[in-house]
DNA sequence: CATGAATGAGAATTCATTCAT
DNA sequence: TATGAATGAATTCTCATTCAT
């Protein structure tokens, strides 16, 4: 029962989120997710009770899968900034490849209960820089005033830097993103490293997989 | 006639503008926005074309009026870094204060037509940036290795900071929005300043500033 | 599915039709229509996409089947004149019969997407009657100097004589619906027949038939 | 007073035709018509108590006009199949110029009140048919048998013949115009001629001129 | 008399949600 | 349980008509 409802959920959810990867939180609709995941309208509702929750459950489940990548990183050996700019590029260039998921998860419509979810989450992943910054200036590797700012700065900046130069719906070379998401974690970590500031560690061996399909 | 027609037209506008800061995109009906302006709907037919239309004004003639300040400030006299930190100040300060109105600018829900004129401004306000960026490389006050990335990265780290905290009806205090405001500017401006990095406001003071919570 | 889908359709076809039958196009609206299938409104768009694509198929149904009739009476076997004269009674009697169904359909106001149709299917009639004619100017029964030219007038002659009696709502006797049918043959015949002409009903019996009036 | 509203009125029926043949009955709405003729809306109102009474009025001036010229051709000298073919040359040629005007006259749409205006107009022309076949009967040139469903025919069949060719907006040469006028003439004539058939009289001699501009 | 801005009833269309099968 | 047709409230937009200036 609840294991095949799990699935079943997870199905649903899975259609919500290709459906608003390819034409945003505008064509979330009950029917294109019912198209999208072959069930009938219905049945949506037998796992969710109305389209908010299913909406907020959609932030929810991919945010929380960053979130998790994040904290792993965060978790990882070494010293702060290393850790740090690994958590950038790797939000940055799974945001990248995530094409306009990433871009409706942070900038598109939202109902107040969708908002909720989306606030929660942000704080979470903020409290990871919070962790990481707090560590670093521990290790005097990092140097930040306000950790609540500094953090948020840090995901607007990242975020923008993603979605900035991509208008929706436009491609880019996988030479062009490696080298806009080197940019954006130098960017980042150049903003709270301690003077002098610690030399970037080459790319790709932290970014780990792009965002959930 | 096209001045009592431009009045009118800034008077809806005022009227969208006060319907969205109250309650964000997502209350902005053409009813709405006519019983705020204390006129029938058909009224607002005469002075706009579509919602969207109306709309793409709103967030036009908003982001406008921010986009000039900042051009205003970013063509002073002085050194770049201090109108970088002034131009980001200025942003962020007048953002908060207007409560969920920069909130739904920036960041909420809109239509295609809506989200162009968005982008535009956006773009045009990194623009502002890119321009000091590379005032401040010239007179080797800021050092930045891609101008296109960081303007872009500073515009999301300050948007995002300002909304970041701001979930749509919370209110601050004017010490602690001071503060941020002020934390902003400085996180945007060490992200490019050149070492040994200007400091608006002695290191090692501020280095404990953070918030007693 | 598509068989249930079919009959929904047709009934609601069928309701649009009495509309337009009672009311003429004017009152021809979704909720008009709504309430004749006994549906809510939104069902109708299930079936049609817009009014418009409603109402061109509403015509475009009515007039393939008055279409349809005066093929298959073409294709008949007998020499043109009789031929012509059959198809031209057929749709006449068949318009008499519907009141202010044909109406609607020949003259009354529409939308251009429904007035393309409404033309393709007289262009179509015209098409039949041309195939006639020629047919008839090979076995000599029949003189006409341009195909096309006799061929719409012969379509406008009998349309007009069937809708310029026809005020709409106005009700008229068996008696005089065969009557006027008749004349209208009788008229269309004439203008295209060759000397002698076929005379369907002795001229000089008929010549004195004016209506008592 | 009454010789200046004289004038008014007529200045804005003609806009209102202007109107018309540029759009279709589509485009006659209050504000266009005002604006064609250079006034306030409001000023329509002073001279027409309503939309429906400004288009009863100008269908009615229209017919008005194509009615008395055909009158005087029908009471010119000479047999009656010559006047008859001269009258349906005349109308035809004038409404060929007149464009989709004379098609919005007989085709378009109408409310209830224009189309009184409009039936009792075709009855008239119709009269004149009746007596134009009437006179000819007499003389023997002409072979009716019902003279109301003749003269219908024969308006129907010219109509046709004008509009049946010419999608709206379609131009058609002078020559091609003339030809189809020609063809018009002689159809309606064979339909209603006595045989042997009159001989057609050239054209051009009663075409007096075009549909009012 | 003329003006034209304002009105507001009316019509089309969308889409989350329900419920009989 | 699943289905998907049906619902109808909500929203945008149009345009004849009115009336204060």
């Amino acid at each position: 029962m609840t294991k095949r409802a799990e699935k079943k959920r997870s199905l649903l959810l899975k259609a919500a989120r290709s459906v608003v990867r390819d034409g945003g939180f505008r064509e979330l609709q009950m029917n294109t997710v019912a198209a999208a995941a072959g069930v009938a309208v219905g049945t949506i509702y037998r796992y969710f009770p109305s389209k908010a929750q299913l909406c907020a459950e959609l932030v929810g489940s991919v945010s929380e899968r960053e979130l998790s990548v994040m904290q792993e990183i965060a978790k990882d050996e070494g010293p702060a900034p290393v850790r740090l700019q690994a958590a950038v590029r790797s939000f940055a260039a799974r945001a990248f490849k995530s094409g306009r998921l990433a871009y409706a998860m942070i900038a598109e419509p939202v109902d107040p209960e969708v908002e909720d979810v989306r606030l929660r989450y942000r704080a979470e992943i903020s409290t990871v820089f919070k962790q990481l910054l707090s560590e670093g200036r521990a290790e005097e590797s990092l140097q930040v005033l306000d950790l609540d700012t500094a953090s948020t700065c840090i995901t607007g900046a990242f975020m923008e830097g993603v979605i900035g130069p991509l208008s929706p719906g436009e491609e880019a070379s996988a030479a062009e993103i490696e080298r806009a998401v080197e940019q954006i974690a130098v960017f980042c970590l150049r903003a709270v490293a301690a003077p002098p500031p610690i030399q970037a560690t080459p790319p790709d061996a932290t970014d780990r997989s792009e965002i959930a399909s």
